[in-house]
DNA sequence: GACCAGATTGTCT
DNA sequence: GACAATCTGGTCA
């Protein structure tokens, strides 16, 4: 796999609120989401610890991967201090390399369609539940620093939940092609 | 373009 | 047993 960005994002990155570490992970990739922890009641760990939470309240900067609708699986990395629950849902990300295996992998040959949703991109990376829990930091799964913050950043509420629906957590790049389309 | 229904299984009550 | 942090393909316009 060819290494297109800059140095891999550092622990002290994650251990951070959850909303920083979401805002600022904008430019690596280009649309994110915050679940934050027990008063989030959108946010899987809002129900405590059970086996699939664990990740959330462990150590910053860990894949968190769940399976959700009976198909499709979501990435998600942890923040905030060890011991504190907090995620950052990765939503959408430009694909840079890798492009003719992730077209392989969606069935899907339109670019856009390749990485422009939650369970879009795990299935055009290849990340399954085997992933849950991986260190950031080391790989094999690893995010990369960004090349700089000229865009705008927009915010709106999250998609697809329930429960505090007016919550604005979700994070993206504006005017990108890239990112997701609310239903 | 918008809107709708179906697929399918892990997780928790 | 209900429901879910989604995607796709269909219909209609």
């Amino acid at each position: 796999m060819q290494s297109v960005n800059g140095p891999i994002l550092p622990r002290n990155f994650y251990a951070r609120p959850t909303t920083e570490v979401a805002h600022d992970l904008l430019g690596c990739v280009l649309e994110v989401e915050a679940y934050l922890g027990m008063d989030d009641l959108a946010a899987h760990a809002s129900r405590g610890i059970t086996p699939r939470t664990r990740v959330i309240f462990g150590s910053p900067g860990h894949a968190y991967v769940y399976f959700i609708y009976g198909m499709h699986e979501c990435l998600n990395v942890t923040a905030e201090p060890d011991g504190t629950a907090g995620c950052v849902l990765i939503r959408a990300l430009e694909p840079l390399a890798g492009i003719d295996l992730m077209r392989e992998r969606r069935g899907r040959a339109e670019l856009r369609d390749l990485t422009s949703g939650p369970g879009k991109l795990t299935v055009a990376m290849g990340i399954t539940r085997k992933l849950n829990g991986v260190d950031l930091t080391k790989g094999p799964l690893m995010i990369f620093e960004g090349h700089g913050r000229n865009f705008e950043v927009k915010t709106t509420p999250r998609i697809g939940i329930n429960q505090c629906v007016d919550w604005p957590l979700r994070f993206h790049v504006k005017n990108n092609r890239f990112v997701s389309r609310a239903r």
